[in-house]
DNA sequence: CATAAATGTATCATTATGATACAATAATAC
DNA sequence: GTATTATTGTATCATAATGATACATTTATG
């Protein structure tokens, strides 16, 4: 392979040295929390998508600029969670891994190889809408069970842990069935979705006793299609 | 005032540049939640005690390092808790009139008047063991009741009320109260602390009742000192 | 020694939560 | 058509957690 010219890797004019962004993506579907996740070229490595922050641009929209780039979603729930600032966190070995198996030959100090500050942020969204894009570097990303990643480079399994862990304890305060599943949804699959946050069973009936006694949702015409039993109710939430 | 040489100031060499830190160091006494708050030289202007990350330094062991310097305190209570990464929450008018203030004359671009992005933390530590000491380009560093802030520069006062909010959704699951007090305290004592941080008044009984049935404190012996009513016992955190 | 102030505990009412029961109903099998 | 089956929506009971109140206790003061 013809090595490539640095000059295609981002730039370091144009970006906050030292500084990156992880992210968390977690969608729902078969009953089971996902994630997407990376693989890059010719390497077997695996990561979360991430990325730079331009040195003109808020942190934030770093993020959201990249989460719309890997999705094709806008309107994305996003909720920052933590900053990883480690000095062994960063490896520039694999970052030269990566780029090698790319066809890249970044040179002796070249600003991918320092160490970086990752600030770290989940994501919540719809699995359905989703079209996957993997990044310049990147042969694919797909969707992993949470209990089924492939090994991750760098610290990024203790990223993903530590989004769960935040996940949990936001799960009743803030709107994150919401966001997990379309518009419209039986009371089953919104339970589907806490246990799978939760990663235990509910008590069915008042797991609906609490959902609306908490007045978050509308509850609308009933569903009538396969299953034979009686049509549960669609809901959808609030505001 | 002769100009000083920028070479006093914190080198960009050892430094990661756009990347600093900041603390919301929280004490308690007089029964309120107090702040120590930085006032600079011949400037009026007010801030939060923060710094700068070495290129070879953990960032949390900057930030413990910082602490330490400002408080004489080891081993302090930390926690993170947010990082502030919008473009304009930085403000290099302002730290130019800083440094100005204390007869430096940064040239233009230097790297302190730079965007920077803030990783911030929270600690809590027992305000009678604190002996504070102001940074180089500081008047003095004094304590001020979390509701009575003076103003403060750039975003430090989202940073603040960011602090708060998450102290109190800590309050419960964490070792808030032991951090704030001395080792040994009275149930009202600790009670007061937990009002000053929710800013509300609790039901002394079961109050009580909840501290001794969480299993968290050993009870000691009476105390025997001042006050025209029943003594007190004394009680301490466990682990 | 009576008083005032605050403490430690008990108890009642109310609310929240966990567990169970049961009628209703849509698709399927016959 | 009708019985069957799986699931849904709701009600209800028992238990636990929380809020409100009562009261005896005890220490310094006058």
């Amino acid at each position: 392979m013809k090595e490539k010219n640095s000059k295609d890797l981002p730039a370091l004019e144009c970006h906050i040295p030292h500084l990156a962004y992880d992210s968390v993506i977690f969608g729902y579907h078969d009953s089971e929390l996902h994630i997407l996740i990376l693989e890059y070229h010719n390497s077997g490595l695996y990561a979360l998508p991430g990325g730079f922050v331009k040195r003109d641009e808020n942190l934030d929209d770093a993020v959201k600029r990249g989460l719309t780039e890997r999705t094709g979603l806008r309107e994305v729930y996003l909720e920052q969670f933590s900053t990883f600032g480690k000095v062994n966190r960063s490896k520039g070995r694999v970052m030269k891994k990566i780029l090698e198996a790319n066809g890249y030959a970044p040179e002796q100090g070249h600003w991918l190889l320092d160490r970086f500050i990752s600030v770290a942020y989940y994501a919540l969204l719809d699995h359905s809408k989703v079209t996957p894009v993997p990044d310049a570097l990147s042969d694919s990303m797909n969707w992993y069970p949470v209990d089924g990643l492939p090994p991750l480079i760098m610290d990024h399994k203790d990223i993903v842990k530590k989004a769960v862990e935040v996940l949990r304890q936001n799960l009743d305060k803030k709107l994150v069935g919401s966001n997990l599943l379309p518009p419209k949804f039986t009371m089953r699959a919104l339970q589907q979705v806490y246990e799978a946050i939760l990663g235990e069973k509910l008590t069915r009936t008042n797991f609906q006793r609490k959902i609306l006694s908490a007045d978050m949702v509308v509850r609308h015409e009933k569903q009538f299609l396969g299953g034979a039993h009686k049509a549960p109710y669609l809901y959808s939430f609030k505001s």
